[in-house]
RNA sequence: GCCGCCUUAGCUCAGUUGGUUAGAGCGCUAGAUUGUGGAUCUAGAGGUCCUCGGUUCGAGCCCGAGAGGUGGUACCA
C-alpha cells in the first residue's frame, strides 16, 4: 500500500477552524476566567448546555431539507430529526429556561461560556468556530436588569485587560428606531429591515451611503447594487436629524434631552424612559460616562431584540502582519429579547443579556500587539545514557513532587539537540547527569535563562563554551532547592 | 451569493521578448564542537511552478475553464 496509488490526505484544518496553541488557549482562558468572575460577583450562576440542539429550538433559522446548512452546521439524527451545532448561547438558554421554567428560581440569572459554530464566510477575527461568554437575566422586565447587564459588560471588558478608553459600550433601544420609523410611515416589516440594515452601516459608509440605501439604493465599488428602502425625502430628512443627534458625542443625560426634542412617537417615548432608568441605575452602580455611552445609532442585526440593545466596541487600533489597519468591529453585544422564551411556552417571558466574543477579543488583543507572557517550558532532564534512564525519571518525579514542571528528554538525539530543544521550550534550566556526575553523586544544572540573557553579548563560540555561564555542579540532594532558586530568579 | 486581485521550496518571494538542469533569503537537518542553546562557516534535504485543457518546435511565463486563497460587497440568529 505504499505505491503511488496510496491516498494521502492533505494535512490542513478546515477553513475557519483554526488550531489553538498553548499561548492562544492561555489567552482565551484568562479572558473567560476574568469575565466569569465578574458574572459570579453579580450573582449569576453557571450553566453549561450541549453543543447540539434540535434545529427547531434554534429559532426561525432552522435548516430546511433544501438548505440544511445555511448558517449552521446541521445533520439528521437516526430518527430523522434535524440537529444543529449551536450558533450562540442565547437560543440554548431560551430552550433551557422554557424546559425547566417550573423549577427555576425567577428571575433566572445564569452565565455560560463555550464554543459556538457558524457556517459562514470567514474573515479577520471572524471564525466558524469560536468561544463566547454570556450572562443573561430571564424573567425580569425592569430596565435595571438591562443596566446590570451593561455594568457587568463594562466591568468584564476591564477585567479582560482593556483599559479605560480602549473599549466602550454603546447603548440604545430598539423602541427609538421603531418609534422613528412608525412616525415616518415606514410600515412594512421588509422596509423596516432594510432601514435598520442601512443605519447599521453608518459608521462604515457615512451618511451619504446610508442616504442612498434609504432611498433608491447604492452601487458599491465592486459594482454590486444594493436595493434601497425607497423612502421619500421627508422621511429621509427625519432619519438624518435622528442620526445627527445620535452620533454626536455627549453624556448620557444630555443625549436623552436631545432625543426628547425629536418626534419619536409613543414607542419612542417608552424607549426614552427605559434608557433614562438604565442611565440612573448605571450612575448608582458607578459606571462611568466613558465606559458606557448612549448611541441611538446602534442597531445590532439580531431580529429578536425587542428593547434595549448593547454593543461593545474596541477602540484599540489594531494592525495585521503587513501593518495595515484591521477593523474588528464589535467584540460583544446583547440586548433585551422578550419574545424568545415565549416561542416555546407561549407565555411572554422578558429577558436580557450580553455576549462576549472571547475568540475575537483575544485575537484583537493579539493584533493590537498586546504581548502575552511567554509560556515557560518544563525543566528538561538531559537523557545522557540509556543505563541512567531510571535515574532521570527519578529526578523528574522528585521535581514534579515539589510542584515543578519537569520532563526527561524522550528523543534519541545527542546532547546538542537536547539543549536546543530545552531552549525552544523556554525551559528555565536543564539537568545534566552524565558519567562524571553519577560517579560523584552530583548533578549539573544549567541556568538557561541566564544563558539567554548573556548570549547576546557573546560573539566567540570558544569562550562561550569554555565559560559555560550559569552552570553549576552540586550534590544531588540540593537539586530541588537549586532549581527553585533559578525559577524564583526568573519571576 | 456577486465583483476584483492572487496561487513558484515549510515560510516570504524573484524568475528576462516563451528557450537546455527553476532560484534567493529565512527556516529545517548534519558537521566544524566524542558532554552543552547564540553567532559564524561548510554541506545537505526539500518543487506535480494550483489543476485540467489549448496555442507552440518548445509554456513557470500566452489563451480558456475549474479549484483554492485573499480583499471588498451582500447576508449575519
Amino acid at each position: 500500500m505504499t505505491d503511488d496509488q496510496t491516498f494521502r490526505p492533505e494535512a490542513r484544518a478546515p477553513k475557519g477552524f483554526g488550531d489553538r496553541r498553548a499561548s492562544d488557549l492561555a489567552a482565551e482562558r484568562a479572558i473567560i476566567d476574568a469575565v466569569s468572575k465578574v458574572y459570579e460577583r453579580y450573582g449569576f450562576e453557571a450553566l453549561s448546555t450541549s453543543a447540539f440542539e434540535y434545529a427547531d429550538a434554534l429559532g426561525k433559522f432552522l435548516p430546511d431539507s433544501e438548505r440544511p446548512n445555511a448558517g449552521v452546521f446541521a445533520l439528521q439524527d437516526d430518527d430523522e430529526q434535524w440537529m444543529a451545532l449551536r450558533y450562540d448561547l442565547t437560543a440554548p438558554l431560551a430552550r433551557f429556561a422554557a424546559e425547566n421554567w417550573q423549577t427555576l428560581p425567577k428571575p433566572f440569572r445564569r452565565y455560560a461560556f463555550g464554543t459556538v459554530w457558524r457556517n459562514e464566510k470567514v474573515g479577520p477575527g471572524r471564525f466558524r468556530e469560536f468561544t463566547q461568554c454570556d450572562a443573561d437575566t430571564v424573567g425580569s422586565a425592569r430596565p435595571e436588569a438591562d443596566a446590570e447587564i451593561i455594568a457587568m459588560a463594562a466591568e468584564g471588558l476591564a477585567a479582560a485587560g482593556l483599559n479605560p478608553g480602549q473599549a466602550v459600550l454603546k447603548i440604545n433601544s430598539r423602541k427609538l428606531l421603531d418609534g422613528l420609523m412608525a412616525a415616518q410611515g415606514v410600515g412594512s416589516d421588509v422596509q423596516k429591515l432594510i432601514v435598520l440594515r442601512a443605519l447599521d452601516k453608518f459608521d462604515r459608509l457615512g451618511w451619504e451611503g446610508v442616504r442612498l440605501l434609504l432611498g433608491e439604493g447604492r452601487l458599491d465599488e465592486s459594482g454590486d447594487f444594493t436595493k434601497g428602502a425607497g423612502l421619500k425625502g421627508a422621511a429621509i430628512d427625519a432619519i438624518k436629524a435622528f442620526m445627527d443627534t445620535a452620533s454626536a458625542e455627549r453624556p448620557r443625560g444630555d443625549m436623552l434631552n436631545a432625543l426628547a426634542n425629536l418626534s419619536l412617537g409613543a414607542l419612542g417615548e417608552e424607549g426614552l424612559s427605559d434608557l433614562a432608568a438604565i442611565d440612573a441605575a448605571l450612575k448608582s452602580m458607578g459606571v462611568s460616562e466613558g465606559a458606557a455611552k448612549l448611541d441611538p445609532s446602534v442597531v445590532r442585526g439580531l431580529e429578536y431584540y425587542t428593547g434595549a440593545v448593547f454593543e461593545a466596541e474596541l477602540l484599540l487600533s489594531t494592525t495585521d502582519e503587513k501593518g495595515q489597519q484591521v477593523r474588528f468591529g464589535s467584540i460583544g453585544g446583547g440586548g433585551r429579547y422578550d419574545g424568545l422564551v415565549a416561542r416555546f411556552t407561549g407565555e411572554a417571558v422578558p429577558a436580557t443579556g450580553f455576549s462576549f466574543g472571547v475568540s475575537r477579543l483575544a485575537s484583537a488583543l493579539r493584533a493590537a500587539g498586546r504581548e502575552q507572557a511567554a509560556l515557560r517550558g518544563p525543566v528538561v532532564i538531559i537523557a545522557f545514557d540509556n543505563e541512567a534512564m531510571p535515574d532521570y525519571f527519578a529526578v523528574a518525579a522528585e521535581l514534579r513532587a515539589a510542584g515543578i514542571p519537569a520532563e526527561v528528554y524522550l528523543g534519541t538525539s545527542g546532547m546538542r539537540p537536547q539543549m536546543k530543544y530545552a531552549d525552544r521550550r523556554l525551559s528555565p534550566c536543564a539537568v545534566i547527569i552524565g558519567e562524571d556526575e553519577r560517579a560523584a553523586g552530583t548533578v549539573t544544572l544549567k541556568d538557561l535563562d541566564l544563558g539567554r540573557a548573556l548570549a547576546e553579548g557573546v560573539k566567540d563560540s570558544e569562550t562561550w563554551r569554555a565559560e559555560r555561564p550559569g552552570q553549576q555542579t552540586l550534590p544531588r540532594t540540593q537539586l530541588v532547592a537549586a532549581v527553585r532558586a533559578i525559577l524564583d530568579a526568573g519571576k
